[in-house]
DNA sequence: GTTCTGACA
DNA sequence: TGTCAGGA
């Protein structure tokens, strides 16, 4: 594993920072945290220490709720993407099976949205 | 002052 | 989801 890779996983960010980065509000985050759609590490306090994946994660998941998605349909694609990941190498590769995935679930193939 | 959990006019 | 309470 890299260094970025680490640097990347190390969970220093407090919810304030994230939240001015993705955009969302404290209430929202949190309420992945709980979903489980994210695990923020804890520090003194129990306060939530996100990581830069953690930034992303929300980046993706955020999208993906506005984009139709449910919350559980969601939390099944992010957990094939743990297994794909003992599979998968390449970042691409990751890319391409989490794409597969959703369009399994297909919200956009042919059922209609609004 | 910031973050946390639980709850709901 | 927003927002308030009450505590750390």
């Amino acid at each position: 594993m890299s260094e970025k890779e680490l640097r990347r996983e190390m969970a220093v960010l407090p919810i304030s920072v994230v939240r001015e980065l993705t955009g969302l509000s404290d209430r929202q985050i949190r309420y992945y945290d709980q979903q489980g759609l994210i695990t923020p590490k804890r520090g003194a306090g129990k306060q939530r220490r996100y990581s830069l994946n953690d930034v992303d994660r929300l980046l993706e998941i955020a999208d993906y709720l506005d984009a139709g998605y449910t919350i559980s349909e969601i939390r099944e694609v992010e957990h094939k993407q743990i297994i794909r990941r003992q599979q998968a190498s390449s970042d691409a590769a990751l890319r391409n099976a989490l794409q597969d995935e959703f369009l399994k679930i297909g919200r956009f193939g042919n059922q209609s949205h609004f």
